[in-house]
DNA sequence: CCAACCATGTAAGCTGTTACATGATTGA
DNA sequence: TCAATCATGTAACAGCTTACATGGTTGG
């Protein structure tokens, strides 16, 4: 097996697949977008890219300054088993690089699942926390241990209705533009 | 100056200041709490730990089994240094773990500070977002662009509010119990 | 002509992860 | 006695950051 593919990988698969980009313009990217909190440094970015194309995964083309990536069949494969991987123990950035990069395979299935099984994922992750703060525990416990703890409630609740009202509106989005009827 | 304490050694100063502990409860920590993603792998604790003894910031006291470890002043110097330092750039989990350990720190001004330059740097980052929605680029945006967006949107905002609320109720609690008269 | 930017690369160093290894003690 | 847990350690490896280095091109 070729050693994984990183957070940083998948960053730069993904973009390249929207559009095929020089290594200078992929670190542009990373500096000015919100998305992606990677270094836009050419140590971390040329030898990721270096590794990629090593792997099969993209593929440079010469052009009169630098070069293009493109990505390859492999690579898209490699994509695409990322996008659709299960939605467990990934950090909520990088599920939100996914859910981005889930725009260019347009398939309304796969994004309605991450979407589903996201908002399960924090449910399930705020059932946790409520556990902990109805146990005999919470009361004794410091107001400010108290007050930690509430941020990671209300950011779960944020991530919960994020995605409801992410599904609610993709739904509509769908239902209105002409839906796939397979192909 | 020695190397840079990391964010692994933050988190085992503050640990080890609220209570003597040895390599092996500090794992049982990071295994067992919310707070913190930390690796509790051998492999990153107890080299941690080495580095922060070598730089004297923690002192080692043999026990039966194995050793118990203590802050030393100069570690206290560090760590307080550290959560005193201004809010800028950190990254939320960080700052979590800093609001944690201000509570040993018993300073009503220096957590107070905290929560505020912590709510105003959401707002900041909040604007920036909202000058990008009210941009001409933004209605031509692909909808799970813009979804992707609003969750950073709604992750600002949680933060935000946490933020009020945390302040209000420790205010509230602070002139309840005995304000600090200094001394 | 000089500054700024385009475009890529590499070397050093630090950190953390994984995996393996050791030995003592406790409980069934 | 055997498994589990306590308790620590280290070696190999991968990855990123910082910093430095190299050239070409564009614009004033």
């Amino acid at each position: 097996m070729s050693p994984a593919i990183t957070p940083l990988g998948y960053a730069l698969l993904g973009l390249i697949r929207a559009e095929k980009r020089s290594g200078y313009a992929l670190r542009k990217v990373f500096e000015t977008t919100l998305l992606g909190n990677y270094s836009s440094s050419p140590g971390s970015i040329y030898p990721a890219l270096k590794s990629l194309e090593k792997a099969g995964l993209i593929a440079s083309e010469p052009i009169p300054r630098g070069s293009l990536f493109a990505i390859t069949p492999s690579g898209r494969e490699a994509l695409d088993a990322w996008l659709a991987a299960p939605v467990a123990g990934e950090s909520a950035d990088i599920l939100m690089l996914r859910f981005a990069f889930l725009q260019d395979l347009d398939r309304p299935d796969v994004t309605r699942g991450f979407l589903v099984a996201f908002a399960d994922a924090a449910r399930v992750n705020l059932a946790g926390i409520r556990a902990f703060t109805t146990s005999d525990v919470w009361p004794v416990m410091p107001l400010q241990s108290r007050l930690a703890v509430d941020f990671g409630v209300r950011n779960v609740e944020a991530h919960i209705a994020w995605a409801e009202n992410a599904l609610t509106q993709l739904e509509a989005h769908w239902s209105q533009n002409a839906p796939q009827t397979g192909g």
